[in-house]
DNA sequence: TTTTAGATATGATATATATCATGACATTTA
DNA sequence: TAAATGTCATGATATATATCATATCTAAAA
């Protein structure tokens, strides 16, 4: 974690549109006076659950994931998020303490507005609180509608559905690096990490995939599609 | 589904503390002006998914389902809502139909304010729009959080959960009336409704609980607690 | 370097769950 | 009223998934 040096104001942002093109320039310069961009290395945490929410959170580069801790030593986790993604926006607004950790998956940087700050221009421009809304109900709708989706299909389905995901979500190619383990795969889509493993394997063996490490082709995204959409 | 005649003020309604106690007598006239409520009987739908989304509605009286409609006849219930709880908060703010269905589990009185209005107020008053973030967050971190608890559960232990929820957040009692079909229960907590009725038929061999038709009596709640908690 | 721990990989087996079939009963509809 | 439909109920069976065991390979730590 390596905090940067500011070079840009909010109001030349190339990503300033994506939540503060609406903004005053008053409020503009307040909440850039307390803008840091910070730096993670892949694996760092950028924020623990159960620890003082002091900022507004924005990904400005790399990916992280989002997950809750468990006892058992197997993590949950809740999605996974891109560059241009609001990451702390769950329950920042309700808790006073983070209810979900984030940690980097590659090397990222992050956006970081005092949550103060944040909170006074919320009260003072309703505009853009109703932004704020609707961008928080958005991320919100989008983990539940895939929370219910990942659910409702078989082992062989949720493979075929992330493997699509990192690569039109993420990557927009047929091939890539996987960011995350086996085993993170199976705490993302709720399943045993041998289930992962055996089941790459199997598509692997159908010449639906390649793989070479984290390296994986998708050979036939149709097929892939196909067996995602079949559950 | 029948308006009622319109007999007290917004100002002088028991629940208006929830969230319309710091509003000026401004606000709260303008949001009085186009307060409705209205009666749903049982089964009849509140709200339907792919609908416009007209106003904000707020459960005075009764209980219903919130759930997502399935072509292959088995809905998915995404959650129970009860007075008090704003049940038009899921993506009201990011979409501009429903993406949820809401329809009455009892005979039910929900309070319907026009949604202009309420994005107008919420436009001139930060602190009301707090207010609101505040509601959704919770509202959204409880679902989600009430998801994963009982994805990772097995199935008694989904049951287990079903009924203490009833019993502990719905009744406050031991024995109740359950407001929804087994098949119901199989579409809130993920399983066959074969299944549910099955282990609600163990736990009564097993006199956890007693069954007569759509009354439930919970005689050892100490036992489900330790089957709910060990999944 | 050696040791250790973790990730990937695969097979055998146990277990949980869904599916299919059937019947009783209740409730709606004709 | 009878017929039809939906809910509740239970058993038999098939299937999906987890668990346990073990091996290899890799990366981190001593």
């Amino acid at each position: 974690m390596r905090e940067l040096p500011s070079l840009n104001h909010c109001s030349t942002c190339v990503y300033k549109n994506l939540l503060f093109g609406n903004l005053n320039t008053e409020d503009l310069n307040f909440l850039n006076e307390s803008k840091k961009e910070i730096e993670f290395k892949k694996g760092e945490i950028i924020s623990e659950e159960g620890t003082e929410i002091t900022s507004f959170l924005y990904l400005k580069q790399g990916l992280v994931k989002l997950y809750k801790k468990n006892p058992l030593h197997k993590d949950q986790i809740i999605s996974i998020a891109k560059p241009r993604d609001f990451v702390s926006l769950l329950s920042i607004f309700s808790e006073s303490t983070y209810k979900y950790s984030i940690s980097a998956l590659e090397d990222t940087i992050v956006c970081s507005v005092d949550i103060k700050a944040m909170k006074d221009v919320i009260s003072r421009d309703g505009k853009f609180a109703i932004e704020i809304l609707n961008k928080m109900s958005k991320m919100y709708d989008d983990i539940l509608e895939t929370r219910f989706e990942i659910n409702k299909k078989h082992l062989r389905g949720r493979i075929a559905y992330i493997l699509l995901y990192f690569s039109n979500h993420i990557y927009q190619s047929d091939e890539f690096d996987i960011p995350i383990s086996r085993r993170e795969i199976a705490e993302l889509i709720e399943m045993t990490t041998e289930n992962v493993i055996r089941i790459l394997s199997e598509f692997r063996k159908d010449s639906i995939i390649k793989i070479d490490g984290k390296k994986i082709y998708l050979l036939e995204p149709e097929r892939l599609e196909s067996i995602c959409k079949l559950g």
